[in-house]
RNA sequence: GGGCGAAUAGCUCAGUUGGUUAGAGCAUCUCGUUUACACCGAGAGGGUCGGGGGUUCGAGUCCCUCUUCGCCCACCA
């Protein structure tokens, strides 16, 4: 990049060369500091440029990219890139979570095969470990990132645990703790026996199972002659049962209630209560009562008072957790892990003959997110938020428009979610993470500090511990939005600056983890809506429409795919198969499939540069505007294309923000199309620019005079324009050739150049369209009739004003299309005939070269085809119906056709009856 | 159980408030190396828009229903 290159053919191969070119254009917009965004520049703080803020997802520290990173971050880059070239402060601030369960998963499982637990190492060591561990492998998933082009903001980078992000997790869990919104709650909560910790609703996923429905018959204490069944599918918490429960209004156990039935097993008293919780219609109708292992059971537990033993471990295993209940599990059930436990019980009940009988039974069981483990439901002491008051306002903020989520979908998913919003459980038994900041003292007064206090508030006491637990991984994601730009510091730049941000892009999948809490956060902290734009992207799949993954063996590396086909490819491939919210389908078995075409187009691009660049020369060029009189058709026609390119690629984009606050009803789903914006530009650049302006330009660039000069100035602009507009997608090869376009060079960037805006001549050049049609009409005969490649042929149109194009570009259609046009001389005798939709009738006589009886029946079928059409087209006009209710320019453009289209047929009726004479 | 979404060419998908003869890429077939590009160019074939019913002058688009698939939520043991 240090030197303009030369542009001699030999120095410009045909192929770009994404692999030697790529880690230099990296470099070189990082040294450059492109990406850096600057706080003082913005409008918010005195500055002149719109703030344009998008947060990464913060990846796994310790991830690896893979595809669903690379579409995720591809569509970011695509925006900031975007906003960034249309003069904004763009900021892409990067990062990576902690994730608490994660991590330290993954240093466990290191070090089981040294033989050890974490409970060996101890608390310190382990995270000791573990952040040694982070350290070097961490942040890998960052670098690959600029692999495939990520014009993030590294200066920034952010890490959830840092000093920094730390204080402000501890401060957002004070403010909560003093507002009262923090508080500990004794209830049945989801934990996992593997990670050995609790989990929130969201991180307890349910998965559908084939279980079994057991029922089992408890005999009363007075009378063994009789009995309720009940129906279970866990029956190893029996064990734990308290109570039979049944319905306050059900007449077959009416009678039964208060009295007391046995514990089969263990013959332990239990009385039949009545709760209306109980469904009279479910199983048998009675419900067995176990507080301690189901949180339904908790709740009715402590409506009526009960005991809630418990008989599982926090392993899963069957012991129970306080001496009083040592008599509930039989002696050779101790120990056991609980579906052991669960296939022994059955045998016992079979052989007491409690067991009534067993049905297959489909049902969700809940899962960790993390290791799949069945999670148990288990009575124990957590830290919850309250989340009713941090709901309503992010409930209010996307029901009134300020924040929009697409696609439009998932509002309702969101709102739904936020209506029912439960209490978050915060607390992880964890050790990687943020420790809760409760302290407690001698005197065992609990309170929540945001410095590492010495004695109690308020007794002054010593204090003696610290709550053992950590917060969710995602207390600190929650943050994100604020923490990264300097909050609590109410003062910090960024935070003043960039703040809040504006387009969120992610998957569906964390809409409740993360999003959700992320818009309660920036109303609970700072007041204001954290975004407002929430583009939820699809997930990519095989072409099995299985979801990739590692396990599944179905993944595609994006950085082979970068090493195969370039950055650019991967890019273009994801973003042009990208509708919104749709899935990304790719054949891991087939990557050609998948990204040859991004190559091709990469190619492409590279084959019009280079033939510009080696046609155009060094030579300054003379810029736009240019005398409209110089302009030949096909100049005037490109710069309409230009414009109508530019006015498409910005309706698919836009609006990037809402104008007033709040997205007006009629732009709530607008823009953001990025599959659109892709094709929009592509077809200009190559259907449009390579197709046609740039053969039509390769006799004036090869005659030197002021004609050239024209061409080479129209030519460059609208090449470096279609550049622009490919740049975000296409960030390498495009910055590859625009700096070598003449008047760029060292120190330029089309990163930074100008988003292209319109020009205001509304002149779109429709005279070149007739060019395009006629050529289009000959090419077409001549590939039907299989008339010699390099068999010339003349066609006659009679002079009008509509044909003067047709004599202007006679040259150029003689070039594509192999045909002399001869304006104003009258065909003669029976002639095979081209007729343009345009209404100009192009006669060009084959006699000789075609199958007269074959061009007489083509005729005869397009006849028929277009009087069936005329007939229902008059059929509509003849409505008067349709004339009185249809709106007028829609009436007139019917009308219009049915000239056009009864003229044709009578051309064409006529032609048929010279063909048979 | 509740809610939401999808079904358009062989494949993956567009199709903006209903309004020309429903489009693109890939794949297929034919032709072509004209001095940027064969990772290219020219041309062609291919769809009763899942089935049925309705509203309307007019439906791929709106409504109902059925079928199939998918997603989210859920305290029926």
């Amino acid at each position: 990049m240090s030197e303009t290159p030369d542009t001699t053919a030999a120095e410009i191969p045909t192929l770009f060369d994404f692999a030697a070119a790529e880690p230099g254009l990296t470099k070189a917009w990082q040294d450059a500091g492109l990406f850096r965004a600057q706080a003082e520049r913005t409008t918010r703080l005195g500055g002149d440029r719109d703030p344009f803020t998008v947060l990464i997802p913060p990846p796994n520290v310790t991830a690896v990219l893979h595809v669903g990173h690379g579409l995720n971050n591809t569509v970011q880059d695509v925006l900031i890139r975007w906003r960034r070239m249309a003069g904004e402060e763009a900021l892409w601030l990067p990062g990576t979570d902690h994730a608490g369960i994660a991590t330290q998963n993954v240093v466990e499982k290191i070090i089981a095969k040294e033989g050890k637990t974490r409970f060996d190492l101890g608390r310190d060591a382990f995270v000791k470990r573990t952040e040694q561990f982070v350290e070097e492998t961490g942040g890998v998933i960052l670098q690959q990132l600029k692999a495939i082009g990520a014009s993030a903001d590294f200066s920034r980078t952010a890490y959830t645990l840092t000093p920094e992000l730390s204080s402000a997790v501890r401060e957002a869990f004070v403010r909560l703790y003093e507002k009262g919104l923090v508080y500990r709650g004794h209830r049945v909560i989801h934990w996992c026996p593997r990670c050995l910790t609790s989990l929130s609703d969201e991180e307890a996923e349910f998965h559908d199972s084939e279980g079994a429905m057991h029922h089992v018959r408890y005999l009363f204490a007075d009378d063994p002659s009789q009995g309720i069944t009940i129906a279970t599918t866990r029956p190893e918490t029996i064990l734990a049962d308290v109570a039979i429960a049944v319905h306050p209004e059900d007449e077959r156990y009416a009678a039964f209630v208060g009295k007391d039935v046995l514990l089969p097993m263990t013959g332990i008293r239990l009385p039949v209560i009545a709760d209306s919780y109980v469904e009279k219609d479910f199983g048998t109708g009675a419900l067995k009562i176990t507080p301690a292992h189901d949180a339904n059971d908790f709740e009715v537990g402590k409506r009526h008072g009960l005991a809630m033993p418990v008989v599982i471990d926090p392993t899963g295993k069957m012991n129970v957790m306080h001496a009083d209940d040592v008599h509930r599990i039989p002696a050779d059930l101790v120990g056991l892990d609980r579906f052991d436990a669960r296939k022994k019980i059955v045998k016992l009940l079979e052989a007491s003959g409690a067991l009534v009988k067993v049905e297959r039974h489909a049902n969700s069981v809940r899962r960790c997110y993390r290791c799949e483990t069945v999670v148990e439901p288990r009575l124990s002491d957590q830290w919850f938020v309250k989340m009713a008051p941090l709901a309503a306002p992010a409930l209010a903020a996307v029901k009134d428009g300020t924040i929009r989520l697409l696609p439009e979908k998932h509002e309702k998913v969101y709102i739904n979610w936020l209506e029912g919003i439960r209490d978050w459980n915060i607390s992880r038994q964890l050790w990687w993470g943020h420790r809760i900041p409760v302290f407690t003292c001698e005197n065992l007064h609990a309170d929540a500090y945001r410095e590492d206090p010495t004695a109690c508030r308020q007794c002054g006491a010593r204090i003696i511990s610290q709550d053992a637990d950590v917060l969710d991984t995602w207390f600190s994601s929650w943050l994100w939005p604020i923490s990264t730009m300097g909050w609590p510091n109410a003062d910090a730049k960024d935070l003043k600056a960039f703040f809040p941000s504006d387009v969120l892009v992610t998957a569906p999948e964390i809409l409740f983890f993360w999003v959700a809490r992320m818009i309660m956060a920036g109303y609970e902290y700072m007041g204001e809506p954290a975004f407002h734009t929430v583009y939820l992207h699809g997930t990519v799949r095989d072409m099995q429409h299985r979801k990739m993954s590692k396990s599944l063996g179905n993944g595609i590396d994006p950085l082979d795919v970068v090493e195969r086909y370039g950055a650019d490819a991967l890019r273009w491939t994801l973003i042009q198969g990208m509708g919104l919210g749709v899935d990304v389908m790719l054949d891991p078995n087939d990557l050609d499939k998948s990204f040859a075409p991004g190559r091709n187009f990469a190619t492409k691009l590279w084959n019009i540069g280079r033939f510009i660049l080696l046609q155009v020369g060094d030579d300054a060029i003379a810029p736009l505007p240019i005398d409209a009189a110089s302009l030949r058709l096909e100049d005037r026609w490109i710069l309409g294309r230009l414009d109508a390119a530019i006015a498409e690629c910005d309706a698919a984009l836009g609006p990037a923000r809402p104008a007033h606050g709040k997205w007006p009803e009629q732009e709530r789903q607008m823009g953001m199309r990025l599959d659109a914006y892709a094709e929009a530009a592509r077809r200009f650049v190559w259907n449009e620019l390579a197709d046609w302006y740039v053969e039509a330009l390769k006799p004036r660039l090869a005659t030197p005079g002021a004609d050239r000069e024209i061409a080479r100035s129209v030519l460059v602009h609208v090449f470096d324009h279609g550049l622009r507009l490919l740049h975000p997608i296409m960030p390498f090869v495009t910055e590859a050739l625009w700096q070598r376009l003449p008047g760029q060079g060292a120190g330029r960037f089309v990163a930074v150049s100008a988003w292209p805006t319109r020009r205001t001549s509304g002149d779109v050049g429709a005279e070149f369209e007739v060019v395009r049609e006629a050529i289009d009409a000959i090419r077409t005969l001549r590939a039907e009739y299989g008339v010699q490649p390099g068999h010339p042929i003349k066609a006659f149109v009679a002079a009008s004003e509509k044909a003067a194009p047709l004599g202007a570009a006679s040259a150029l259609i003689q070039r594509l299309a192999r045909c002399e046009v001869i304006v104003g001389a009258a065909p003669t005798g029976a002639a095979a005939q081209a007729v343009l939709t345009s209404g100009l009738e192009l006669s060009l006589p084959l006699e000789g070269m075609v199958d007269l009886e074959k061009e007489r029946a083509r005729l005869q079928g397009e006849l028929s085809n277009l009087s069936k059409q005329l007939d229902a087209l008059r059929g509509r006009l003849s409505n008067e119906k349709f004339t009185a209710k249809a709106p007028p320019a829609v009436v007139e453009a019917e009308r219009a056709k049915e000239r056009e289209w009864a003229a044709r047929c009578a051309q064409l009726e006529q032609k048929v009856q010279e063909l048979v004479g």
